[in-house]
DNA sequence: GACAGCATGTAACAAGTTACATGATTTT
DNA sequence: AAAATCATGTAACTTGTTACATGCTGTC
């Protein structure tokens, strides 16, 4: 029933939402909240219709299973499972190795490095923001990592949270010493009042 | 002549390229070239096709000027200059602080989040090249330090550089820890030949 | 009485990609 | 002789977003 012409070229967020639904069953607004709160640090989180869209598209490949689930005191839902064809589509997909290094993006970084067009008193308060960021996401980190079972097959979901924790540690420190550094630039210190 | 009405929601890559062009004359081609040797690393470097579309935007909108040039050994060219409301609408856009953290979009730790799935043997692997690109990075980020020079301006591009050697190492030390766990999940060594 | 959560979806759009076309010049 | 560099662009397409619609239930 599967057609290996039709299974390549699928987008990286299609096999995503097939992971997670590989977790268990579950409905496209269970795959949305699990997104948010896992693989929406290291990967992207896509909006609520793009998951719907999916779907389908990942049923009507035969890749997972949908199941009409009627309720009474919430509104009626779909339960995915998947499939046979999607656990071996989804295993392909995970062995086949990726070359091209991650693409990070971040807009802070981008305005820094122009940053001589921007005044030093602007810059500093945003390094400072940017700091904060990173000390807050740090906690959250640790405190999922607390919150965090130790089972063996939870040591996957574990090893991105400590690479997180790895980056925002990074992201601390270079905060500290930017500003230390850009605070030397400052002109000379007003005497306070 | 400019229409502050028509300035909202350019998107983050037509400033990075008005940005691009602020440090000096330059064509569609030098964009892309300047792009991927330097925001590429930390924001991304868009295909020349967006980039002349982009170009074109942005001449409409009274933000670069163009000029053409004619060349005999080579194929003839446009010049982009940024105008004074280029550099308004640059610098309005600078000082806008982003609340919204980084977006990181990783191929492979996705793919580890979901490892339960995969044979250690293969991820042992993907793992040793990640930390063998960490490596080559890092020495890539370094030799470009050194052939930075230390002028006033170069600071910004230099921080944003620092920024980079940081995650660089962070992803290093966390790959060699990441293949320390893992390979002792790796069922029983077996006898060498 | 307002708002958050559950639950799915449509429509219009923007952003960005790939593949291709062109064609001279310089390097391998 | 082949390939890379310079230089710009079109066309077709996919991905992903926002804004909106619906409507019930439970909480502040």
């Amino acid at each position: 029933m599967s057609n290996s012409t039709t299974d390549r070229g699928l987008p990286a967020t299609s096999y995503a939402i097939l992971g997670l639904i590989s977790f268990g069953e579950m409905s496209g607004y269970d795959v949305k909240q699990f997104a948010d709160r896992s693989i929406g640090y290291f990967f992207w989180s896509p909006a609520s219709s793009q998951i719907y869209a999916e779907l389908r598209r990942l049923t009507s490949m035969g890749y997972v299973r949908e199941r009409e689930v009627q309720q009474e005191r919430r509104p009626d839902k779909r339960l995915y499972r998947i499939t046979r064809d999607g656990e071996q589509a989804l295993q392909r997909w995970l062995e086949r190795p990726d070359v091209a290094p991650d693409m990070s993006k971040s807009l802070f970084l981008l305005k820094l490095f122009f940053g001589r067009l921007t005044p030093v008193e602007t810059l500093i308060p945003q390094l400072e923001e940017r700091r904060r960021q990173a000390q807050e996401s740090l906690a959250q980190f640790e405190e999922m990592e607390r919150h965090m079972g130790d089972s063996e097959d939870q040591i996957f979901p574990h090893l991105t949270l400590k690479c997180g924790m790895a980056h925002a540690r990074a992201n601390l420190q270079w905060a500290e010493d930017a500003l230390q550094e850009l605070s030397k630039r400052l002109p000379s210190e007003p005497p306070h009042e």
